[in-house]
DNA sequence: GCTTGATATGAATCTCCAC
DNA sequence: AGTGGAGATTCATATCAAG
């Protein structure tokens, strides 16, 4: 039996941001279904989300209890829902819900997988067994690991995470830019440093422990919804556990649909997720790539006046120039066409981005042309 | 036919550190097998090395040509070593490289892989299959990384290690205080940062190119051998290519055995090897990274929670404000960007640190943005 | 000798749309 | 499905020439 619980208390009125990709499906969506993931995620339609977020069992294998130095006992992770009887039966289990996540994952869809070297590797073969195409591997750099407390290894100080397109082919949502800025203006590496999950940050149960043994933080999932979905995308966690993929999804203007079998994580899922406020409109908004915003040929500025016929361009050292004409090609040095091809031309270059490398003289400074073309935007 | 090339002048004099692990074995110490890595290995004796160090073709599957923004081609790794049918043929091979290195090793001697997200996902599942054991997964973060030059995808700015022992109970060599020491008194971690093999380590052929598209550094080995093995320990490489492994191996007082096929990497490596000086205390301690402060950008701040998106930030004279947004980016009076470029932007200056130009109200009283930077770091 | 700037390069699965 | 054009895209080092 399914049962759904509910998140938002008024779903109407919670969904301003939803695209239009998300519209007319029949998704259970902002709600954690009940139940086993892989009969859970069976009811789903195929093709309908945008993303999945999982982060399955890892199958730790771990022997017996660990003490530190001082005497107290390490509280594993030892939960049934880890164990396994064999690598072929986690495969097994690896195997049938990676179908089902292929099933429901659109064309264009990604998925991303989290885990440790006791797991990854399974995963990572089986994804690409079942023809994922891996985009990168990337390694969460725990910036507070727990130490290895025998010193008989290097200190497990890192999780791996999978980003898969479902072929080669897809034409998956990277915000580069978004990823740019949010790197102090250098591309976004594989390797990310971040605290793990503690503090207040970390969901307590009613007796104050820790809800649950492998919570995941919530500035992870920001990275990852932020970079690979757009507002109003859906994101399914078919292992939901405390919910921080609904919590960040919420947060982020993006929705969500968790899939979860223990009443206690869901308990403690659906309060959290309510008190995830959605970020305003203003504060959501990222850089936007160039590649998605709407194009603008050079030629419109001239239409529009923003840069009259006859004006001169220069590179930025000034080494060319041409002037503008009134169809929107430019003219330098007998050559003749756009700006790129023009730019090209000159440099001897096989290609070249004349919005970048053209800049006319705007109170006493040097500005690329692909200014103008911002302000042209913004002013739509 | 199997081919011997010895490196080392007089065997018998270099050998003065050879441990009782290694006397009385029918093995070639200190010399490179030419010929196909699975034939050479099947020549050896079973339980007879001590590491095995392995850095096989990664199976690239790469596409057409890239270019560089600026136009120029980058020198792929297109050979035909790194090319296989399909996904089941670099498994297989595989497979039968990894039984004969499993047969080859002694019971208590330990693996190392190293590859990408290309290949190192089947390495992985293949190494479980076969019953090893895995120790640790290590990430090599590279200092210096090529970008991603089309803003496709997160820069692929490392590759994985695997250390696995034979079974769970095998008891491995482990210098835990001789990892401690190279890492400033704290345990050694599963990230390691090293820069790429470059500059005058870097092989050069009889033209003066790059003699080998992959070597590894020399410090990444130098870890390895460091951390795993004892002076006088065996080690069988049997992806030698420019026999890093053996330099390395000769420096630190190791016995080594490369298996290699193609004739120009073993020219170079055999000249290497024979210029390859044990080194003292000092130089070595030199190949070791120093570990760099970590650099913090503004967006981690954001994702970390400590500065909201919509947080208004103005500069010290409360001249300008803005707003911070999801991706880290803040934008004032129309501009977005970095924190550095609005800042730069809305003075009419060329540059800008964003870090010390704005400021947070924090409790009453304005307080630069780099104040919260030095926070987030303390906290680590 | 030192600083500055130009150039080269590294295991890379590296575009998208209209015609 | 293939082709062609528009236009988007790079970081850390090392070396070498110029000042």
């Amino acid at each position: 039996m399914t049962i759904i619980v509910p998140v938002s208390e008024s779903p109407g009125r919670s969904r301003p941001r939803t695209s239009p990709r998300a519209v007319g499906r029949d998704l259970p969506l902002d709600e954690i279904l009940v139940g086993d993931c892989i009969a859970q995620m069976a009811k789903l339609p195929a093709k309908s989300v945008d993303m999945i977020f999982a982060d399955p069992p890892y199958n730790l294998q771990l022997g017996g209890d660990l003490m530190r130095p001082e005497g107290s006992k390490v509280d594993a992770c030892d939960d049934d829902w880890d164990k396994f009887d064999s690598l072929a039966a986690y495969d097994d289990f690896t195997r049938e819900w990676l179908a089902e996540a292929r099933r429901i994952l659109k064309d264009n869809g990604t998925i991303w997988v989290i885990g440790s070297y006791h797991n990854i590797y399974r995963c990572g073969a089986l994804l690409q067994d079942a023809d994922f195409w891996i985009l990168n591997d990337i390694v969460w750099r725990k910036a507070n690991p727990m130490p290895n407390f025998r010193g008989t290894r290097f200190t497990n100080a890192h999780e791996t995470l999978l980003w898969c397109a479902k072929d080669e082919k897809a034409r998956y949502t990277f915000n580069y830019q978004a990823m740019k800025a949010l790197n102090d203006d250098l591309q976004m590496r594989s390797d990310w440093v971040l605290p793990i999950c503690s503090g207040s940050e970390r969901c307590k149960d009613d007796k104050g422990d820790k809800a649950h043994p492998t919570q995941k933080p919530e500035a992870l999932l920001y990275r990852i919804l932020l970079a690979c979905t757009k507002p109003g995308d859906v994101v399914l966690d078919p292992f939901f556990g405390t919910g921080t993929t609904g919590a960040v999804a919420r947060r982020l203007g993006r929705r969500w649909i968790g899939i979860e079998r223990e009443p206690a994580y869901i308990k403690v899922a659906a309060r959290r997720i309510a008190e995830a406020l959605p970020l305003d409109e203003s504060s959501m908004t990222t850089m936007i790539d160039k590649r998605s915003a709407p194009r603008v040929a050079f030629g419109l500025l001239v239409e529009s006046g923003l840069v009259p016929p006859g004006t001169v361009l220069t590179d930025a050292k000034r080494r060319w120039s041409a002037s503008v004409r009134a169809d929107g090609s430019i003219e330098a040095e007998g050559t003749a066409g756009s700006i790129h091809k023009v730019g090209a031309a000159l440099q001897g270059a096989p290609s070249c981005n004349g919005w970048t490398f053209w800049h006319v003289e705007i109170g006493g400074r040097l500005q690329p042309v692909d200014t103008l073309r911002q302000q042209h935007l913004a002013s739509l």
